[in-house]
DNA sequence: TTGTACGCGTTATCAT
DNA sequence: ATGATAACGCGTACAA
């Protein structure tokens, strides 16, 4: 194992002393270019790194802001991240991108990656947001959560986000296909235990369905069983699909709870030898890219997700800045009719 | 702003030294059970949380392994990413997941990296390797290179890898797609200057031409030219086929570079009112899950992740444990043929 | 079992 | 312009 040059080193082989060492590391102005460009050069040839452990227990901020997000798998969560670099970056910001486990609370990673990087300020991109305000109040720096849901436990008025009204966009496409004429209107749904933006479609769906003078048929809302399948999966929604149809019920729409898991409703569908929207119209949600790009494109919710994510580091900065106390924003999504859906 | 609550804050609080608190939160065998719940008691209580710079500045090892990826955007990735969780967690090390920029050097950032986090290994994946030995050498710890490009300047006897052969599996793709009897077979590939796998894939197309004794025509290949477009991207196909056809080339067949490519170029093909496979055979690479969800399926070269990703994390571990001094493996990919592809 | 004191690598303050 | 030194928060010999 080679030995980790230190600043020490480099400033015993150059003959100066540690802190001339270290203005010329962070382009201190009051230092002799001459000593300075001689310190680079022994840097250079040593290859000394400076240890950032050390830099961050010593210095008081570091201009970085994380963004921790639950779930790295959910697809939908990739354009916002690149949003949120370039935003960050172009704020001057070091942009720290932290997944955490989905059994992981968010609110501890985020505390010690507080104290461990001199934090300015946090994303909570996805997951649900049911977390003590004791707990949150021990978080100093602003942070906002993004596109994820939020407990009713949680006084909102007092937090920062950003997100779309997941009640209200089910609803407006289940209230679509209603209104198309279809009676039997299926869905593919979260876990039952889902207290996220699962069970928030699920009753968008079931409002939506009332208000059509539809009864509620349970035999028509397929759960994620199977703990170990990943909800936002096309296997899932094949799987799922494959065993409605099989069990025979009777149903012209089916609305997946993402657009991912659409697309694996719509195979199962192709696979028993039935057309899309012939035969079922299929519905899906998020607005992402393979929406538009499978055959037929897929009827769905498009969340604004480049707006969203501007959004939310628009606010996050006003709070660092002192502008602003908090901010939230909900925003309207949109209802993208493809090919999967037609009327009866 | 609260101030943070430091070990001797809980020290102070507890009426001990902090060498008590110490030895409480790290289950040191030799305390006291009482002063130890006391302690932690008042820990809770403060909400104290350990400052990991200084603990990562004062301890010796730490037993992460640290993955760094380049363009969190490739979706095949993410596959890998669940089994390298799972299996350094089973080991129990820590997981750190790292993403590197298009344009940043990532030895430079696992050099960093190494020093702050006293990294016991790392895996590079993707990307393209050309660094100089001069480089690598300077990483103290055990690395491997996983599904990623290796430059012909690298001596790969010299380094640990895992993956596949582009070039053959390139080959294997389009000799078959040659031998179903197309003779027109247009490829999808990267921006010109791509000397990774993009290069591999290409030439391995190029051959398997030549080895059917079918001209090589420049018009068939479509580089990716805008830069701001992103390769692995549905739209980069769609808008690159739907030129294709406009320029009104003779072509039975597509073969994209990768998987959502493929997917795009579909798309394109179905607007232009055509259909697949009847006017026109499509092929992609990876074998990714749209490449089975998407209607028709399409036919691709699955590489085999699971045991890719189980691999590399199998060999990074055996270095670590001084069994081997390094491993390389490069895997065999398969063939599978979807409803995209027909014969002439 | 517990406390004291030093050092990890760095930056900042105060002299010089 | 440069050097000496304290401090950041923690772990750990060593002493008690």
């Amino acid at each position: 194992m080679m030995e980790t040059t230190t600043i020490k080193d480099i400033a015993r082989i150059c003959g100066v002393a540690v802190s001339t060492v270290s203005r010329a590391i962070n382009n201190h102005p009051d230092i002799n270019p001459e000593t300075k460009t001689q310190i680079m050069q022994a840097i250079k040839e040593h290859n000394y790194i400076p240890n950032n452990s050390a830099r961050n227990l010593k210095r008081s901020e570091s201009n970085t802001i994380a963004v921790l997000i639950k779930g790295i798998t959910n697809p939908f969560f990739n354009n916002m991240l690149k949003v949120f670099e370039q935003d960050i970056q172009k704020k001057k910001y070091t942009f720290l991108l932290h997944r955490v486990e989905e059994n992981e609370d968010e609110v501890e990673v985020a505390l010690l990656l507080e104290k461990e990087k001199r934090l300015k300020g946090i994303v909570f991109l996805g997951g649900y947001f049911c977390h003590s305000e004791e707990k949150l109040r021990q978080l100093t720096v602003p942070f906002i959560l993004s596109t994820g849901g939020i407990s009713e436990i949680i006084d909102k008025s007092k937090y920062s986000f950003v997100m779309v009204d997941d009640f209200k966009e089910s609803y407006r496409m289940v209230d679509y296909l209603c209104k198309l004429g279809h009676k039997r209107v299926a869905m593919i749904a979260a876990p039952p235990c889902d207290e996220s933006i699962g069970r928030l479609r699920l009753e968008g769906y079931l409002k939506a369905l009332e208000d059509n003078h539809i009864p509620r048929d349970e035999s028509l809302i397929r759960y994620l069983q199977d703990e170990t399948m990943d909800i936002f999966s096309m296997k899932y929604g094949y799987e799922v699909t494959k065993q409605l149809i099989a069990s025979g019920v009777d149903c012209t729409a089916m609305f997946a709870i993402s657009d991912s898991v659409a697309v694996g409703t719509c195979k199962a569908i192709f696979e028993m030898g039935k057309q899309i929207p012939k035969d079922y119209s299929i519905a899906g949600f998020d607005g992402m890219d393979i929406s538009f790009y499978y055959h037929p494109s897929i009827t769905t919710i498009r969340q604004p997700v480049q707006d969203m994510a501007k959004e939310t580091i628009k606010i996050l900065f006003d709070m660092i800045n002192g502008k602003i106390e908090r901010g939230g924003r909900t925003f309207e999504a949109e209802l993208v009719v493809g090919q999967s859906t037609r009327d009866m």
